[in-house]
DNA sequence: CAACGGACCTGCCTGC
DNA sequence: TGCAGGCAGGTCCGTT
């Protein structure tokens, strides 16, 4: 489900509701996540207030008065706001009770999701410290791009998906950011040319702010923090649309394996 | 060091 | 109808 624009709306969809409210408690219901839910974390989080909240690449992060949250979506993860009355279902894993007598319900079938404990600043945890630059932020444009590809041998697309690189670019708005900038996503990251990178980096940042404006996009389960679908997906210009035509130039849309993910574009227009 | 493949899970769809 | 197989939006980790 979630790649940073559908991330961004959960954050979105969950701030008005933590940011500033007590954590009244955390019920787990399944510890067994991507990595374990900590021993005890019920008791650390019990009448922590939320501080402040943000996004980094597709991770959320949950600043509380002593300590921080750091949580992930995984392929199948999302947020509900509900009354904190509202039986729990199979695979809502844990909630988040305020004192104002909602919650913030976490469900993930897939399980690939993670809710960890971070006793201090949590930019500085060992899944967040290394990340690259956010895609949004001023400091990503072609040059970054370039230099990062410098001395690299993969395909572009794979390279686009590093999140050592660029945080937050998945499976879908990959194929759809090179479809835009013309690039072929099996290209040799070395052999892209500044003026393309700086194309490339354009491509994602508007297909990535476009995505947020139409709420995500949801192909299988995705829904915001409010139950409702995003909309990006009727303006996906490849993903999933292998055998149909280009919107740009007529061509049957192929689909294809990178790095053992399902990759999509146009045989005219990308090279 | 970089690149790659396998691993972690469940659910859904297709085809036999 | 049942079952096997393939596929799914992420990313970590061990092996080449």
């Amino acid at each position: 489900m979630p790649e940073l624009p559908e991330v961004e709306t959960t954050l979105r969809g969950i701030r008005p509701h933590l940011l500033g409210a007590r954590i009244a408690k955390l019920v787990v219901r399944e510890r067994r996540l991507r990595w374990p839910i900590a021993a005890g974390l019920e008791t650390r989080v019990r009448g922590c207030t939320v501080t402040a909240m943000q996004r980094r690449g597709k991770y959320l992060l949950l600043h509380l008065d002593r300590g921080a949250l750091v949580m992930h979506l995984g392929m199948t993860g999302s947020f509900r706001v509900l009354p904190a009355a509202v039986p729990a279902r199979v695979h809502d894993h844990y909630d988040l009770v305020t004192e104002r007598g909602r919650m913030v319900r976490y469900r993930d079938p897939r399980r690939f999701g993670c809710l960890l404990w971070c006793a201090g600043d949590p930019m500085r945890h060992p899944r967040i410290r290394g990340l690259g630059v956010e895609p949004l932020g001023e400091e990503f444009d072609g040059q970054c791009l370039r230099r990062a590809a410098a001395g690299r041998h993969l395909a572009v697309k794979s390279f686009l998906m590093d999140s050592r690189v660029v945080v937050g670019v998945g499976n879908i708005y990959a194929s759809e950011a090179l479809f835009a900038a013309a690039i072929h996503p099996r290209r040799g990251c070395h052999r892209i040319s500044g003026a393309r990178y700086q194309l490339l980096a354009d491509a994602v940042r508007t297909t990535l702010s476009a995505a947020i404006g139409h709420g995500g996009s949801t192909i299988r389960d995705f829904a915001a923090a409010d139950g409702l679908p995003g909309y990006f997906e009727q303006e996906l210009k490849v993903y999933g649309r292998a055998g149909r035509a280009c919107t740009r130039c007529g061509r049957t849309i192929r689909r294809m394996v990178i790095g053992q993910r399902s990759t999509f574009y146009c045989p005219g227009c990308q090279r």
